[in-house]
DNA sequence: TGCCGCCTGTCAGGTGGCCGTAAGGCGCGC
DNA sequence: GCGCGCCTTACGGCCACCTGACAGGCGGCA
């Protein structure tokens, strides 16, 4: 989520323009639905499968997704469960055409916020994602950063220019460790005892693979080695 | 590493340690913060109502307050936008319930910098205080010039015209050495025990040498020979 | 239920940096 | 000139660290 247009999303009815991504296949209902999100005054970009979805994820940051759950090169639930699995916590909307109630409900487990059976009207589309655009506005997770990197502590997420890089639970964990005490080194057994508790039965390097991988995911210059002491932040 | 165990070796011996305000009335969350606060080497102090609060900052300066929204004698948000108002700046830190959105966006607006959602996890508060820290951080742990540098104890690291100078651990422990005797003379067998402790015997000039690799990494004039006694910090 | 993929902890090989030593050179005092 | 203390450089050994690889475990999914 974007922090320059947090401001404006307070969350009293006034909502600001979302930058929103519509997967939709069917040709006129797609349509349909990208004129009337614009006119709303909104910013749409189309994919008509998940493979193109899945690229203009990875370039832009979006603030909504409207997702069918029927595409052409696959299904929307276990796309959707994919993108959550790696962090990713851009707000879905399901469209649907499937009045089922396990489909709703398969889709809400896999991380949707809300939904709209299809055939629907544009209105009540247009208040949905009304009500999504407020619950998130009164959930504004302020954004850290550290370096070319955005952190959302409450979501467990970390950007780098837009681009959600998945952590595991320990990376992450690791990772916080190092936000909480910027600037000053940490030892190995300080990292250890916040990795795995007091029971720390690890007699292995492994707070040095953790570090390693951290590295390889995000940066090579984030994790500084203090040789003999331990480990710091980098840059500021 | 050869013993360690010296506080002075770490360079963690120096408190870069915020003084943290709890204002919480809640026994059990508030003494679990409490705890979990200093164990991550802040020094705290409770207080479970905002008289309390109130006479604990004009007795104090304190680095942080973390602002329960809810209190036996009133709330929150009020008294933060009064100590605004009133010019204080002291960094804000809200701990509010799940189901208190509103009083979360009031929160931001009344001046506070962030705020976690309860229940928390802990790891997460210390993350979010790493993150007021490093926000606030003109100046996060104390400085000491010598001559053209600047000294951060704590993060171990020292700079000349921002510029980072790195040092090896012993290197560093040398420096310490005479930055916490300044102006006097330290003999090489008083070195040689800050470094190798008591029991390593050292029978050569290492001393000399590393007294050579400091003034090449720093300065020339920065150590002081003073013949036949031994050596000095050069700048007052 | 069984299969498969991801996470996790461990290990071993490799490497680069740190460390202590030694040796040669310089300058000061005698 | 000579001795002594100090400075500097060079070098081999060692160790902290890095990283690729792998087996076990666990959960998701068919």
């Amino acid at each position: 989520m974007p922090s320059g247009k947090r401001p404006n999303m307070t969350g009293n009815g006034i909502e600001s323009d979302m930058r929103i991504l519509l997967v939709e296949d069917n040709e006129v209902l797609g349509n349909a639905v990208a004129d009337h999100v614009a006119d709303d005054g909104h910013t749409i970009d189309r994919a008509r499968r998940l493979s193109e979805a899945a690229d203009a994820l990875a370039v832009a940051a979006y603030d909504l997704i409207l997702l069918d759950l029927m595409l052409p090169d696959g299904l929307g639930i276990p796309f959707l469960r994919g993108r959550r699995a790696r962090g990713d916590t851009t707000p879905v909307i399901i469209l649907t055409a499937l009045d089922q109630i396990t489909e709703r409900i398969d889709g809400l487990n896999a991380g949707a916020d809300d939904y709209v059976v299809k055939p629907f009207d544009l209105a009540e589309l247009s208040a949905r994602i009304g009500s999504v655009a407020r619950r998130y506005s009164g959930n504004p997770n302020p954004l850290i950063r550290v370096g070319p990197f955005e952190v959302d502590l409450a979501a467990r997420s970390i950007r780098r220019e837009g681009r959600p890089i998945p952590l595991t639970a320990r990376e992450w964990v690791l990772f916080e460790a190092f936000l909480s005490r910027p600037n000053q080194v940490l030892s190995k057994a300080q990292l250890e005892e916040r990795l795995w508790s007091f029971d720390a039965e690890v007699e292995s390097n492994a707070i040095e693979v953790y570090v390693s991988r951290l590295r390889r995911k995000l940066d090579h210059t984030v994790i500084e080695t203090v040789r003999g002491l331990g480990y710091k932040l980098g840059c500021p």
